[in-house]
DNA sequence: TTAAACTTTCATTTATTTCTGAAAGTTAAG
DNA sequence: CTTAACTTTCAGAAATAAATGAAAGTTTAA
């Protein structure tokens, strides 16, 4: 096999991956396509390759920067911008974990222990209260794990955290 | 507030968590209405509730159950079906790791594996391969992780792993 | 049997998400 | 300035995902 033909299929598992995740597939190829990349990519070249619109490089390239998974790269003497992706996939998760814990756990979060508080006199609530209340908190230990988690190492992925799922 | 109005919020805002999570929004709600019904509900229970028809309930409901995380039940002397979701929320969680990491994991680890060995003769290749074996190596780590936490019993989760992240 | 009660399927329709590409906006070199 | 090189926006088009509902299938009671 050619090395092209086993990036392409990366590319395209990645892609296939994301969507799963309710992550748009361009968005995951790109990334792919940037992993793969030796160099910094023009908006030009990921166009080119991945074969889709001006437009759509613009608004994932930068969705991905936002994510903090891609930086944009200047080379002097060149006007153009570049982008490339975090090559580091412990950060690569890390800002994941960081970027959906802050805009998907935390908004359920609250919401949660908004209803948790809530009275409903006179109503058979104990079903209700006793499920928000065990959602919320679960949430909430799922929060500190991946705030902790967030704010470790790379090495204590690797290190501490495999130790201790590993013994016994 | 109503415990009606309070049930609604909630469903709602599971709804749009599952969209984020690459579940449809019609499978959270309904996942979410049985979570919140006291007691089993039928087919036009939820086509009543969540105003949908009844083959999307019949669909969705077969996928809850499909995933573990809702029971059929069968009352004597009735003919009809009810459904009713799995209330431990962490057995719930568990089963939702555990499906995610057959469905989804195992066939990326499965393609990266089948890459990492791959030559490419003559090649630049040091950064592909690199690339490869780093996300390898990460999901793999994960997926024993996943492993453990899938075995794992109710009280791990809040005794011995939530020592583990609170530590130092 | 057979007929009523219920469940499942699936071709169409509807809704949602994503992509395109041309126009507008921005920046910097000359 | 002015113009060329480049980036961003966004209305409409295309692609994808999800929902409908009527017809087909199944089960059970009588």
């Amino acid at each position: 096999m050619e090395l092209k033909n086993a990036q392409e299929k990366f590319i395209g598992a990645w892609g296939a991956f994301g969507t799963q995740w309710g992550i748009n597939r361009t968005m995951a190829q790109i990334h792919a396509f940037l992993l793969v990349s030796e160099n910094p990519m023009s908006t030009e070249d990921i166009m080119k390759n991945l074969n889709i619109s001006r437009g759509n490089v613009n608004m994932n390239v930068r969705e991905l920067i936002t994510w903090g998974i891609a930086h944009k790269i200047l080379k002097i003497g060149e006007r153009k911008e570049f982008f490339t992706a975090e090559k580091d996939i412990y950060r690569t998760a890390i800002q994941i974990l960081k970027e959906r814990r802050k805009r998907e756990l935390g908004p359920v979060l609250e919401l949660l222990s908004e209803l948790k508080k809530t009275e409903f006199p006179k109503e058979n609530d104990a079903n209700f209260k006793k499920v928000i209340e065990d959602i919320y908190e679960f949430g909430n230990n799922t929060n500190k794990m991946l705030e902790r988690m967030v704010k470790a190492d790379k090495h204590w992925f690797t290190g501490s955290l495999m130790k201790f799922f590993m013994k016994k």
